[in-house]
DNA sequence: CCTTTGATCCAAACCGCTTTGAATATTGGA
DNA sequence: TCCAATATTCAAAGCGGTTTGGATCAAAGG
């Protein structure tokens, strides 16, 4: 028990050189098998443990994955960004390194990411959030720190690793199961469409529209932070036009919620009269499972990105000769109770 | 640029000592002011930053901050556990420190603390999320590991730093509310009564309708991780007894707007034929502000009080000798459009 | 003019672990 | 029996900072 001790006094009992205790507890080959389980006994019965400052000093690795999250980013990104974190987090814990997290103003980012390298705080990143015209990937690269992209940088496919969902696709199906249903005016509720992933939903809705000859209206289509309000407000003020969408197709379970409220109070039933379409990330607190879920969706666990991309980048870490990897994941277009064929 | 220097090199450079070099750069008194600030200005010139490992070995202080989420448990609080630890993070990037998080196995908390404190991971912690017959203060105590309480340990709030919201009195004082609107069928959607602040929710709950000769009905009253589908499933199922609640008491906005989804399903209007009540945690992306929020809410920002949180454990990490503090906060009673009077 | 004092600066020890380069003990082959 | 080869173990040198205990030197006091 005691106020911990280091390996100075443990190999001090065991009348034994650190040399020798150290290589014993780190599983080295040119230590007695004998010796070794004497070390391991005395080290667990002194509840020794070396300390993590000390052993990353002397191996220079840190032991550490950084997350780097600007002040405002993460509003929008909030119940989703944890999902993720959470996968990670339990991928890193099972390799044995630690996450750091750092809550910075939007301006600092930067310096952020600079900090972590030439202070050594993480031996990698990951990059959330990519977005149009993306220039961290530049920064990492000549800092030197490995990362990974949670989603992807255009333009830098194939020099960078990142874990994707096949976002265009999703949504290109998505509507084309809404058209199948007779719809023809669609909404488009989406993300900020700086970003990425929402850039690509849009553009895979477009490409659905125009394939059958239509084209989208720019009064149906609105691209902001997916609060459940955004939801709900711009779904009412379309549901009031003279010529109003019979279908929604929205970006998150929160924002979807809000919209299933706008019909709701515009007197109308989701399912028959509206049809929603809705992304979901599958997160643990909005569970849209059952044997029929609320909401048709395009599904995809973001926290199983977390995981995938975390292990990515531990592998990258391993081993950085090995050039970049991806992962480019599909959705699942589940059928739930929001949708229906259009009315007549 | 290059691969980073360090402290030997820069002072090689300037032709000084790394004593020297090392108080310039730390503030310390004993330096001219000139040299200080050729220091500094090499230092920045050649892009200095000290390792933070190093540094760390040397202080014997890990400036980090230590987080333990055992996986199951995010999966309840999941949107409001980021939030707080949004706001945390935010105190601790202005104090130079680090937040690492550790998602682990629910049987590892023990072990995680352990490792926590032993290899000198973090220079204190927070515990979230306390339950009834909590014992991880107990451990930390012995661990001699600083923290802080999101929430409160009953039976000891003298001898632990906490800070909490007065779940009681709110949910006193909103149903208080809803019984001077006329409603007297009053059902509580609570969170998982084993923890801390759903325990009070309801003992405010449950003292509010005794002050009026009233008793909770059981079958009024349910208690479970607050997901929509949970708002939704009950408030449909005590919709349709033969006699229905008027209004309901909801820990979470998440559940609540579960709830509003059951009333419409019912063919009932929320605020008119309905009341509800929620908690709102001002989530960032379920804002329930406005003119007039939708929804009529006990409001407290887990946001604030993790940056208060946060303030807290560095305070106490700062000053070992002082003894334990605690933020008593009060939640704010909303008037939104989820609530009228109980229709006769 | 000599000692004090305060301001600066430095050499070296230390934090606790890993790892290099040797030394020592054993074992096997000639 | 003697020497090379192999198996174990160790002393000491880092890793990159901080901090203790003096040195050094110029200005101040007597």
């Amino acid at each position: 028990m005691s106020k911990g001790i280091n390996l100075k006094e443990l190999s001090r009992q065991l009348g034994l050189s650190q040399t020798t205790v150290s290589r014993a507890l780190n599983g080295y080959p040119e230590v007695s098998a004998e010796t070794r389980k004497r070390v391991a006994e005395m080290a667990d019965s002194l509840g020794y443990a070396p300390n993590s400052q000390a052993r990353r000093l002397a191996t220079g690795r840190s032991m550490a994955i950084g997350h780097v999250i600007p002040r405002s980013i993460h509003e929008m990104m909030n119940p989703i960004f944890l999902e993720f974190i959470a996968g990670a987090g339990e991928t890193y814990s099972d390799h044995g390194y630690d996450m750091i997290i750092s809550v910075i103003e939007d301006d600092k980012e930067e310096e952020a990411y600079r900090q972590i390298a030439s202070r050594k705080k993480a031996d990698g990143v990951i990059i959330h959030g990519p977005v149009n015209n993306e220039k961290r990937h530049k920064l990492l690269k000549e800092l030197g720190l490995p990362f990974v992209v949670h989603g992807r940088i255009p333009g830098a496919e194939a020099e960078t690793s990142w874990i994707d969902l096949k976002n265009q696709r999703a949504f290109e199906r998505a509507t084309n199961l809404l058209l199948d249903l007779g719809h023809t005016r669609i909404a488009l509720l989406n993300g900020l469409e700086h970003m990425d992933f929402a850039y690509r939903r849009r553009a895979g809705f477009e490409a659905a529209l125009s394939e059958r000859g239509l084209l989208a209206d720019p009064a149906l289509m609105r691209s902001a932070d997916m609060t459940e309000p955004f939801g709900c407000d711009n779904a009412l003020e379309m549901l009031g036009y003279s010529d109003p969408p019979t279908a929604f197709l929205v970006s998150s379970m929160i924002s979807a919620i809000g919209v299933a409220r706008a019909v709701g109070q515009a007197g109308l039933k989701t399912g028959r009269d509206i049809s929603i379409i809705t992304h979901d990330d599958a997160l643990s607190f909005l569970p849209n499972s059952g044997e029929v879920p609320i909401f048709t969706c395009t599904r995809s666990s973001v926290r199983y990105a977390g995981q995938k991309a975390a292990d990515l980048l531990l592998d990258l870490i391993a081993n950085p000769a090995k050039g970049p990897t991806s992962l480019h994941m599909d959705a699942e277009l589940i059928i739930g109770q929001s949708t229906g064929p259009a009315q007549v």
